[in-house]
DNA sequence: AAAAATGGTGAAAATTATTTTCTTCCTCAT
DNA sequence: ATGAGGAAGAAAATAATTTTCACCATTTTT
């Protein structure tokens, strides 16, 4: 809790009541405060313009210009020790939702960086890029980074295809074979669809790489390379929330790393692909 | 350098002469001009009240006063400690590419939460609640971010859509009208295809929002909602990647606020899709 | 090349916000 | 009871911001 929010808590008891119901309403919705005009603020608190002005002054501000600015200044200051991941439940206000939701994100993204381990993103960077063929896997959420992955390797040239049906998922599994990759996204590790497809493409000789969260499960016990987004915290409500940006950021990684490995087969394709785009919107005239 | 210095200074030489007469002094004097009254701001920069108001508005900012103090609370974050925004290029080590990437995202998701305005995103979120319809356009790596935003919102029981093709998102936006939401993501702001649609919507009467990135854009000025994910260094190769995950970042305050504030009218709907889908799976005998 | 249209600009008007003054009303001590 | 003192809102005064409008310069059309 910094400077004037602070102050005003401590001052609070010792203040005239409007003052008082005042400095409780600004405590209490801060960060809505600071878009308010000071009639707006008075309308909202219960209090008068008049009192407003005369509260900033009395506080030793300059008018209610100077205290808006200072608190906002005030109200900007970065979470100063990073909170553990939080669970969102009803009633929260806005600040707060973005604030967790942030934090949970950031510990995600650091987590998972963190626990990565390198030699398996290596080996996983080569299988992409000998494959003759990629089948991705994955259901809803975990479906969503699969197809993110597709259009990535689409981009370089690869023969990568995701199945958002689970038929269509099995019946590509089965024509693939030695030379072919096949990668499985789940954040449980145990999704039937996708654990199912997993199993017919390795019964076929497909290599198979796995992206699910940390800690033994049955799709990754299936692969031959296993990587790992940051396990939350149990009881996390809508932990697939920031598991999905967890797992992106492990998709960025691997491409990355698979561009800058071999920077010169696919960043000219990818070059490519983007001025196409550009010259297709202009022949229809944009 | 952050977000709306980050934007004057790319935006600069697109700007009318005593725009950028303007945008100079600012950039010059950041921590002085935003002690400044208008007038005062206009005299020292030389330039006239009339021109900072329209200055400040065609950025898109509701007045001098929205962004005076945005650009405050943007300076008194110092410079980051955290190394800035870094390209990939070729034949680094898998652990600073993995290095880059997390700062990247890291530093994406914190900027995009700073910038949020909680104003809009609660306009957003009761635009959300109560539409009847909800239209989401977006193409490519915003697709995705599109579709995401739908599975979350099927998911509470909404009617929403996400149409890849572009041809579909137009003759959807046609059937839009009074109080339905038509929701637009593009990073660039700029995308034909979503433009088109969003347009389309707009006129239809739908009610429009958009997420793009920061500063002023075509699909932004024609949204009556405009949230931002943060804007990356130019010159960024692959800056698609972060701003993937901000637009996501955002898509989950949103969804998060939208819950909270309406507990108990979505909740149990989540609860009962998440049920029913583990109850399929039972029943197909796994 | 002239005319018309467009767009940038500042002066002034209109609007809106903030501060000060003035008045009322209440409390408390005499 | 009464008046001193102070709290608080109404209204007035001041200041700041936004919008309108007229002008000029540039570009486009005829």
């Amino acid at each position: 809790m910094s400077g004037i929010l602070q102050a005003l808590r401590e001052q609070q008891h010792h203040m005239n009541p409007k003052e008082q119901i005042l400095a409780q309403f600004i405590l209490e919705h801060a960060h809505e405060a600071v878009h308010l005009s000071i009639t707006e603020l008075a309308g909202r608190s219960g209090t008068s313009a008049a009192t407003v002005s005369r509260f900033c002054r009395s506080l030793l501000f300059k008018g209610y210009g100077d205290f808006r600015m200072k608190l906002a200044a005030e109200l900007v200051q970065p979470v100063p020790a990073k909170p553990s991941y939080q669970d969102i439940v009803a009633g929260n206000t806005l600040h707060s939702i973005a604030q967790a939701i942030e934090t949970n994100h950031l510990r995600s993204i650091s987590d998972t960086t963190r626990q990565l381990d390198l030699t398996e993103v290596q080996r996983a960077v080569d299988a992409l890029h000998d494959a003759r063929r990629i089948d991705l896997y994955g259901m809803a959420t975990s479906g969503m980074v699969a197809y993110d992955c597709q259009q990535k390797l689409v981009r370089i040239g690869k023969m990568a295809q995701h199945w958002a049906d689970s038929h269509m998922q099995i019946t590509s599994a089965t024509s693939l074979g030695e030379g072919d990759v096949a990668f499985a996204f789940s954040y449980s590790g145990e999704t039937p669809e996708t654990l199912d497809a997993l199993l017919c493409a390795k019964e076929r000789g497909a290599t198979t790489i796995s992206l699910t969260k940390f800690g033994a499960n049955r799709i990754s016990q299936l692969a031959d390379i296993r990587l790992y987004a940051s396990s939350l915290e149990e009881g996390m409500r809508r932990g697939d929330m920031a598991s999905r940006i967890a797992q992106l950021h492990v998709v960025d990684i691997l491409f990355t790393a698979l561009l800058s490995l071999h920077f010169d087969d696919y960043v000219p394709l990818l070059e490519q692909s983007f001025q196409e785009v550009k010259k297709y919107r202009k022949e229809k005239g944009r």
